[in-house]
DNA sequence: CCTCTATGGCGAA
DNA sequence: TCGCCCTAGAGGC
């Protein structure tokens, strides 16, 4: 699940349930027992987000910074009856101390994650230090990203993907934003308008809001749903998606058959004809193609 | 039941 | 460039 609407969405809801409040930290696993004997019965002041790190942090300039990875997951539970014995490999539990508060009380879990440490203000400034702006954050520059954008050869789909440009987006919304505005994975960032790239920004900050909403990534235009379009919904279509796990299935739009690859080492997925190649003969080639020196191989 | 894949990125080589 | 993290859902049998 983890792009930045879900790191956002976690951060409210941490803090709805935990800020202010004192609470008991424990590692079942172990793995971060060390850490948790330090915080335990110490006081959250809130939580934030910023990309696809969050920082948790509690009194005394202290921060538990996390970073889900792939297959990570904190599931927050608030105003519960009882708090239930931890189930799988908890590597954070924080629980509410103390009856006195009218939200109750709350626990939350973490699994899986890729990261897990505790940290300093210094250390969190570094890390934020690293990360392009990010279309969740009202103060975000979006000319930032395009100065690194608009200077580099490197294929448009890689830099949309690398934290240190842009800051949040994963591998769905990259997929989906290009599909959008019909560029091309590959295109090399430093070919792009700058009008391009401003309807970009102003698409994920909108994509990327409901989806902190809503919870899920949804990016399909009412007018574009199968429904919409006359098409018969398919069994094997999970909807939500223009492109993304969307291999050989026809484009929503136009029909043509959608096509996947491998870009730094992830799955890419396009439309060859609403996304056209920029220059027109340079990448019409199968699936299975050799990756080139920057690892993009559609 | 088992196997595969995944919205990510670190660190060892 | 690859293994890992070691979850969770989907799909095959």
């Amino acid at each position: 699940m983890p792009e930045g609407h879900t790191l956002r969405r976690l951060a409210d809801d941490l803090g709805a349930a935990f800020a202010g409040r004192v609470v008991r930290v424990s590692s079942p696993q172990g793995r971060f027992s060390a850490d948790a004997e330090q915080l335990d019965g110490s006081r959250v002041l809130g939580a934030d987000s910023a990309g696809k790190h969050l920082f948790v942090e509690f009194d005394g300039e202290r921060f538990v910074h996390v970073h889900l990875g792939l297959i990570g997951s904190f599931d927050v539970h608030a105003g519960v009856e009882h708090v239930p014995d931890p189930v799988g490999q908890v590597r954070l539990r924080l629980v509410t101390a103390g009856s006195d508060d009218p939200r109750g009380t709350s626990y939350a879990d973490l699994r899986g994650a890729i990261l897990c440490d505790l940290v300093g203000p210094a250390r969190r400034t570094e890390i934020l230090g690293r990360l392009g702006p990010d279309p969740l954050r009202p103060d975000a520059d979006p000319g930032l990203a395009w100065r690194r954008i608009s200077r580099s050869h490197r294929a448009i789909g890689d830099l949309l993907m690398d934290q240190k440009v842009l800051a949040g987006v994963g591998n769905v919304y990259r997929a989906e934003v290009l599909f959008r505005h019909r560029i091309h994975p590959l295109r090399p960032g430093n070919t792009l308008r700058i009008g391009q790239w401003r309807a970009m920004w102003a698409d994920l900050v909108e994509l990327m809001g409901e989806g902190v909403r809503s919870g899920r990534i949804d990016t399909v235009r009412p007018e574009h749903t199968p429904e919409a379009m006359g098409r018969p919904p398919r069994k094997d279509d999970h909807g939500g998606d223009y492109v993304y796990r969307r291999t050989a299935m026809p484009c929503l739009v136009c029909g043509s058959t959608v096509r996947t690859g491998e870009l730094v080492g992830r799955n890419i997925f396009w439309c060859p004809r609403c996304q056209p190649t920029f220059r027109s003969r340079a990448v019409e080639s199968s699936p299975k193609d050799t990756a080139t020196s920057r690892g993009a191989r559609p």
